[in-house]
DNA sequence: CGCATTTGACCAGCGC
DNA sequence: GCGCTGGTCAAATGCG
């Protein structure tokens, strides 16, 4: 659907399947190739015959084993294009149509309808497959929760018995490592092959900044946003929606409608259930993020497009409605607003997952969503208390150093991780905004603030990898940055990051790992002090 | 002229 | 049933 162009003409199409290089293969899918083979044998087997029979056909395909010599050399030219009147024209010029050539041109249009069919085909199976990532991501989440479980409770066990410490220390780090990578996990779909402890370097890298697939980014539909939504949003891009993910219908903000009788009866299995209502839940979760903004709108590496505002009761400021516009019926939406307390405080609240391609800068920011939101729903899953209880899986997932910035709310009609970035509502430790280095960088006018979310993911990331991180793959302009224990010396660092590295996310990756780095050993306190659990009050 | 933004209207959910 | 509210649509408008 993204990666080859279904509704292209053949020429075009066979011109790209004949250009395949090395670095492409890996984008082409094999039926697709088989099919051009297939195709391509078909030809010469009609050559053979036809040349025992016509001489006309014969120069026809004659042309086209041409082509296929010349393939290498230029693969702009026309091939095989479809029954145009050009090529007619071009064939026939001079010549009378026998009952051959009308033969060679339906079987040519037959093998364009072939094409057509595979590719749909082909389309339909990638879709079945984002959506057995996305139940393998969700399981995956489980997981971790169940692991967390249990590591809490040795780690409990540990401190009772105050055994040797650093047996405890080494404890301590595997759980720990193990949610921020599987927080990664849910961005690019590399999926199985990071199921592996031990991952090299470049396959980090290449984890982090390359573009997901928008198989893993789409792969639950987020779209079933209730009745109304759907209800307004059955225009076209909403049929492309739907083209991956089956909307049914949920009645909004109804946990336990999720759990139906419906389900029940169709499968008669529990984790059917469970897994509905976790679909149910992942589309409607969002993920919020408060940071200091002078700017109207963050620029997060998407393209948005603004298709309403409204003033939203209990505040003067108006919210302000985008919509994806990198690909057509991208269902990510996202609102703007500025807090009725603090005006410098920009809220951003996004919603769905990209069924598109991105960028390096927006995919880390849709990858992070799309994180938060499966693990609102992992929550979910395991228990309905998940997504109340504000030491869940989420914010230590999410947060491990710093619990103080992510927020879950449950009462709200959608459940909502809110990434608070701003720390003015607390107050409780003026020195924060300074020591706080994230607090540090979304204060900076003009920072690209909503990749923060994506800093703290990748941040996460890099954390637990940092025995290894040293080199940290960043993009053009690897980053130096020291790896040392002060604060003030990383902010600096990463003040340093951001002025020399024009990928604002790689660079303040770096900042925070050298940040995290230092103060992991400082037990992870750095951001204690603002555990934000509120219940509701997430300012929707 | 095409695209993005603005803005009033419309619709659906929810509470009373 | 009615009004309020949030969210979206779509015509009008602005801009490059």
């Amino acid at each position: 659907m993204f990666r080859f162009p279904v509704s292209l003409g053949g020429s075009r199409d066979e011109a790209r399947h004949d250009q395949i290089t090395p670095l492409d293969e890996h984008r082409v899918v094999v039926d697709e190739v088989d099919f051009f083979s297939e195709k391509r044998d078909r030809a010469s087997r009609e050559s053979i015959n036809d040349e025992a029979n016509k001489v006309h056909v014969k120069m026809e395909n004659s042309r086209v084993e041409d082509n296929d010599r010349s393939r290498d050399v230029n693969i702009g030219l026309n091939l095989l294009t479809a029954n145009t009147g050009s090529d007619e024209s071009m064939v026939d010029d001079g010549l009378s149509m026998d009952m051959e050539d009308k033969r060679a041109k339906t079987e040519n249009a037959q093998l364009q309808e072939e094409l057509k069919k595979m590719k749909i085909e082909n389309q339909r199976l990638r879709e079945m497959l984002s959506q057995a990532t996305n139940n393998f991501n969700s399981l995956q989440m489980q997981l971790v929760a169940v692991m967390r479980q249990q590591e809490q409770r040795n780690s409990s066990q540990d401190h009772l018995l105050a055994t040797d410490g650093k047996a405890d220390g080494r404890k301590r780090q595997e759980p720990q490592a193990m949610v921020p990578r599987q927080f990664m996990d849910l961005g690019p779909s590399s999926g199985a092959a990071e199921h592996d402890t031990e991952v090299s370097s470049e396959e980090r890298s290449t984890m982090v900044r390359s573009g997901s697939p928008p198989s893993l980014l789409e792969s639950s539909n987020p779209r079933e946003n209730g009745k109304r939504l759907l209800g307004r949003e059955e225009s076209p891009e909403q049929s492309e929606s739907n083209a991956w993910g089956n909307p049914n219908k949920v009645p909004k903000h109804n946990p336990s409608s999720s759990n139906n009788n419906n389900n029940i009866n169709e499968n008669g299995n529990g984790n059917v259930i469970d897994q509905s209502a976790a679909e149910a839940t992942m589309r409607k979760a969002r993920v919020s993020v408060r940071a200091r903004s002078e700017a109207p709108m963050i620029s997060d590496g998407c393209q948005w497009r603004k298709y309403g505002q409204k003033m939203a009761k209990g505040n003067p400021c108006p919210r302000a409605y985008y919509r994806c516009t990198m690909a057509g019926g991208c269902p990510v939406r996202k609102q703007v607003q500025r807090c009725a307390e603090d005006r410098s405080i920009l809220i951003t609240t996004y919603e769905g997952n990209h069924n598109h391609p991105l960028p390096p800068a927006a995919m880390a920011m849709a990858s992070t969503t799309t994180a938060a939101a499966s693990m609102l729903l992992s929550g979910s899953m395991s228990s309905q208390d998940g997504l109340m209880n504000p030491t869940n899986l989420l914010a230590r997932a999410i947060l491990p150093c710093s619990s103080s910035m992510a927020t879950i709310s449950a009462s709200a009609p959608f459940p909502t991780i809110t990434l608070d970035l701003t720390n003015s509502s607390n107050g409780t430790n003026p020195n924060m905004t300074t020591n706080n280095p994230l607090m540090q960088f979304a204060q900076r006018p003009g920072f690209n603030q909503a990749g923060l979310p994506q800093v703290v993911g990748q941040a996460l990331y890099y954390n637990q990898q940092q025995s290894k991180f040293s080199g940290l793959q960043l993009p053009a302009q690897p980053l130096q940055i020291p790896n040392t224990s002060s604060v003030a010396e990383s902010v600096s660092a990463a003040s340093a990051a951001i002025a020399s590295d024009p990928n604002f996310a790689a660079a303040l990756a770096a900042a925070i790992t050298s940040i995290m780095n230092g103060s992991s050993h400082q037990n992870n306190n750095i951001n204690n002090n603002n555990v934000a659990t509120s219940n509701g009050d997430n300012r929707q």
